[in-house]
DNA sequence: TCGAAATTCGAACAAGCGTTCGAACCCCCA
DNA sequence: TGGGGGTTCGAACGCTTGTTCGAATTTCGA
């Protein structure tokens, strides 16, 4: 079972970085085979075809990315704090696992029927959390108002593969630092309180 | 010619439409005949091909985007109004033609060779002229923060096509003013000044 | 060492794709 | 009324795709 393990484990690797890389819709059974050093007819041992493929990829990744984000905002009780904890998770996750990340942001719609639904129960809960934090920081924003926003910091946040350079100039606790600061000073400090949070 | 034009545009039009809902790689020349009225054949009486008329919704609005954005612009010289009318002008531009604006968002990389170069340019003036605004209006903040901020103001925006719903609670306006106040909020006024600039 | 189970893969298939071609059609001016 | 150019389309082609199948190979406990 060990090797076995180990080897979905490294295809899913690998489909990741060439879905990221060529889009899934672009990349055919034949790239992957060729990635992943197996061959054509090899991959269907492991996996049932090419969707539930991008499938696994999306859930692993968003069941990780959900949890690190509850363990992550329980480091602190104040609403502020937690929110930062949030986005500081969100963004260096991202940062380090940009191939899994950008299939997850940019194919949400490519997976169809059970498999579709069951990825947007954990991006439900994911919001949810968000939104939860949105509503301890600003009680006093309209719901509306709340969600809206939690929809623009999560465009912020996941934008980044559109642009992110791991080899650039910026990295990522400096950029988590950055949409932080954006977020939580001109969301949640910019009604009452001054400067200095 | 007139008739001609017409089609070309009633073509363009469809297959916007059509590109959002399925994804460009997802949808068929026989979808965007079924949608356009048109026959398979005949659309490419039109149209080169198929990644032609990608490129030339992808262009077409771009350049009124770009446009629009230059003219909004010149609207006020005070900078950080400026940048305020640069934010309301994309979001409302967005949500007023979601289904290209869309297509120009998603489908950023699916152009190929010299038309998606012929794109690129269009994005590029585009993003200097947010930059030069961030310049204006934070001139000490340090470059990479710049470009980052500028990319990160560009996902709120851009990401509204992943859950914007024109029929539901929010309106653009409203969108508008939001985002332009997280993000003038948190980026152009949390130096120095207090609030209510 | 033997043999069954686990694993791999070459080869082929059916379906769907974008595109092409030539004939038909329609409109409008001479 | 005749004819030519602008416009439409049915039919087909060649290719690529995801998937399947059965046999070959490897693995490993008995």
């Amino acid at each position: 079972m060990r090797p076995y393990d180990e080897r979905l484990e490294h295809l899913l690797a690998r489909a990741a970085k060439v879905f990221a890389e060529k889009g899934y819709h672009s990349t055919t059974m034949r790239d992957l085979a060729a990635a992943s050093g197996m061959s054509l007819a090899g991959m269907y041992y492991y996996v049932r075809g090419k969707e539930e493929l991008l499938a696994l990829v999306q859930e692993r990744c968003f069941t990780r990315v959900l949890a690190g984000a509850e363990q992550a905002v329980a480091g602190a009780t104040e609403p502020v704090e937690r929110l930062q904890l949030f986005i500081r998770h969100h963004v260096t996750f991202f940062a380090a696992n940009l191939a899994e990340m950008k299939v997850l942001s940019h194919e949400a719609s490519s997976l169809t029927g059970e498999r579709q639904r069951k990825v947007n129960v954990i991006k439900r809960r994911y919001v949810d959390l968000l939104e939860s934090l949105l509503k301890e920081v600003a009680p006093d924003e309209p719901r509306v108002d709340r969600s809206a926003a939690a929809y623009a910091l999560f465009g912020m946040m996941n934008w980044i593969y559109n642009w992110y350079d791991p080899a650039g100039e910026i990295d990522p606790d400096r950029l988590a630092g950055l949409i932080a600061r954006i977020f939580v000073g001109g969301f949640a400090e910019a009604r009452s309180t001054v400067q200095g949070g």
